[in-house]
DNA sequence: CGGCGTTCAG
């Protein structure tokens, strides 16, 4: 008996990967007085849970006699981490109610993420009450926890206030506060915490720099980011693989990709994700042929590309139009399973409704086994770019259905459908749904559609009426679209109001000059058009333009 | 058994 306990221990404390391995011992285990040990409990409801098996995890829970606060933790972790989020709180909750045992710092911790993980304020309220009536009020590990979570949620002050409620905080609760504020794009704040933390002679590790070049990066604050590139270079934390990763990524967003190159040559063994972070980096900076340069070298290191980078891959080509490499990808997809995965589908349908293949977007979009907003988006402007404005209304439908809430997006694509099938009417009325209805604030997206869709349809002073009702400054766009409105209609007394408002805000830029030049050739006055020259300075070549379309042309 | 950081799709 004694040796076999030894054998068990030994298997235990290897990494278990299978779940018919996991229930052999299992049952094994049962045969022996020990089955009742909180101890083999726990071990088991952790095997089970890491093997996908949830309801053999509570069954060893339930059955248990005696439970440690090992094995309420380890229930409730198991519960958080498999999506059952109100499972892993009910247990929370009756633990509460139990008089025997309370919950610890590990648990409150789990509890804390997992609020977060599911955006459930309130009960982060009930569970931050709760852990102070504990007096875990103080406790380095639950107030790091609170930190963190209050900032996922957007409430980066009360993040603040339980940081400032420690007198002295270790450095995982300074980097927790300086995480939400770069998460927050409070990343200016980030940087004051972070010389304060410098000032009480706490040295930044890793997770420091990480959390504020997060904040950085997505601010696009090159200066910035580059101090902090100095910074990590002079403690040694450039070659941390996070550090680095997100020192490319901060480069790539910079569109400086030769700095994001550099960074990521020096980078001893770069992974998966610094490598997506460059390659990310070269498509959104339009460099598409790098981006198959480096898809290819990454082949070569035997790496396979994941779905994220999958995506990303995807939407370079789809800008691109090069269907047939689109095609290649997507049989690396159905070849590996990456199908099912929302963020592969959405981009394979964007891919081929840019590429011009509607139908193949939409045969992936009626293929998916979930569908979530993007999903939907990426079918309905589909759907709009190719002229089906019906369809696309008829998708928000089926979107509505799900229950999912349409975005900004969604009606930004909505618009674009009208746009494209000149629906007037339906754009007013879904402009107004998506205010009114929706609550979604137009953005200048939004308006460039409005204009067109009203210009186009003849309605000029309609269209200048919305301008006027948005606040100062307009956006160029805005205006850019009504003036190419004025433009085709031949309007050229309201052109030259638009144009006037257009240069007060940018006069370095010429493009509007040039339209409204042409718009007075149009009419012949060209005095007005010598006027307008003699005031252009520098540059008004014109950068010539590029276009090829692969494959489009062949009927599927 | 624990608290903080990395890539992506409309």
């Amino acid at each position: 008996m004694l040796i076999q306990f030894q054998w068990l221990h030994s298997e235990l404390s290897n990494i278990c990967k299978s779940l018919l391995r996991v229930k052999q011992l299992h049952a094994l285990l049962l045969k022996t007085h020990l089955s009742n040990d909180p101890f083999y409990a726990t071990q088991f409801v952790r095997l089970y849970a890491a093997n996908g098996d949830i309801n053999s995890a509570y069954h060893v829970f339930d059955k248990s006699s005696t439970r440690s606060v090992f094995l309420w933790n380890s229930m409730i972790r198991a519960f958080a981490q498999s999506q059952r989020f109100y499972d892993s709180i009910s247990l929370f909750r009756t633990m509460l109610g139990g008089a025997d045992i309370r919950p610890d710092d590990y648990t409150y911790a789990c509890v804390i993420r997992a609020c977060a993980d599911n955006f459930e304020f309130g009960m982060l309220r009930v569970v931050h009450g709760s852990l102070v009536a504990d007096g875990l009020g103080l406790d380095p590990i639950c107030c790091s926890a609170l930190v963190t979570a209050y900032s996922k949620l957007g409430l980066v002050h009360e993040a603040r206030r339980v940081f400032d409620g420690i007198a002295e905080p270790d450095l995982v609760l300074w980097n927790s506060l300086i995480s939400g504020y770069g998460g927050s794009g409070l990343w200016d704040v980030g940087m004051q915490m972070f010389n304060l933390m410098r000032f009480v002679g706490k040295n930044p590790d890793g997770f420091t720099l990480a959390g504020l070049l997060v904040g950085v990066a997505d601010s696009g604050r090159l200066r910035v980011g580059q101090v902090l590139h100095g910074l990590s270079k002079k403690s040694g934390l450039h070659s941390d693989s996070h550090v680095g990763s997100l020192l490319v990524s901060m480069y790539s967003r910079c569109k400086y990709m030769a700095s994001a190159y550099r960074v990521f040559c020096s980078i001893f063994n770069p992974d998966l994700i610094t490598w997506s972070a460059l390659i990310a980096g070269y498509s959104q900076s339009g460099e598409y042929e790098k981006v198959l340069h480096f898809l290819r070298k990454l082949n070569m290191e035997n790496t396979k590309p994941d779905c994220v980078l999958i995506a990303s891959v995807l939407a370079s080509i789809a800008q691109t139009a090069n269907v047939g490499l689109g095609c290649e990808v997507h049989g690396y997809v159905l070849r590996h399973g990456l199908e099912p995965d929302v963020r592969v589908s959405s981009a394979l349908i964007d891919m081929y409704s840019k590429c011009g293949f509607l139908n193949l977007g939409i045969c992936v979009f009626r293929m998916m086994p979930e569908r979530n907003i993007i999903s939907y988006n990426s079918v309905i402007l589909g759907l709009g770019l190719h002229g089906c404005a019906s369809e696309a209304f008829r998708m928000l439908y089926k979107m509505l259905e799900q229950r999912l809430v349409p975005d900004e997006a969604t009606f930004s694509s909505l618009l674009c459908a009208c746009c494209h099938a000149g629906l007037v009417k339906d754009g007013r009325e879904i402009f107004r749904r998506m205010k009114d209805e929706f609550n979604i604030k137009a953005r200048p997206e939004h308006y460039v559609y409005m204009v067109k869709l009203l210009g186009s349809a003849g309605e000029l002073e309609e269209a200048y009426n919305l301008t006027q009702s948005l606040l100062e400054p307009v956006d160029q766009a805005i205006l850019g679209a009504l003036l190419s409105c004025c433009n085709s209609l031949g309007n050229s007394e309201l052109a030259e109001i638009v144009a006037q408002q257009l240069f007060e805000s940018n006069p370095a830029d010429n493009v509007y000059r040039v339209m409204l030049s042409n718009i007075y050739a149009g009419d012949g006055r060209w005095d007005d058009v010598k006027k307008l020259r003699d005031k252009m300075t520098g540059g008004i070549r014109k950068k010539p333009g590029l276009s090829w379309i692969e494959g489009s042309y062949c009927q599927l």
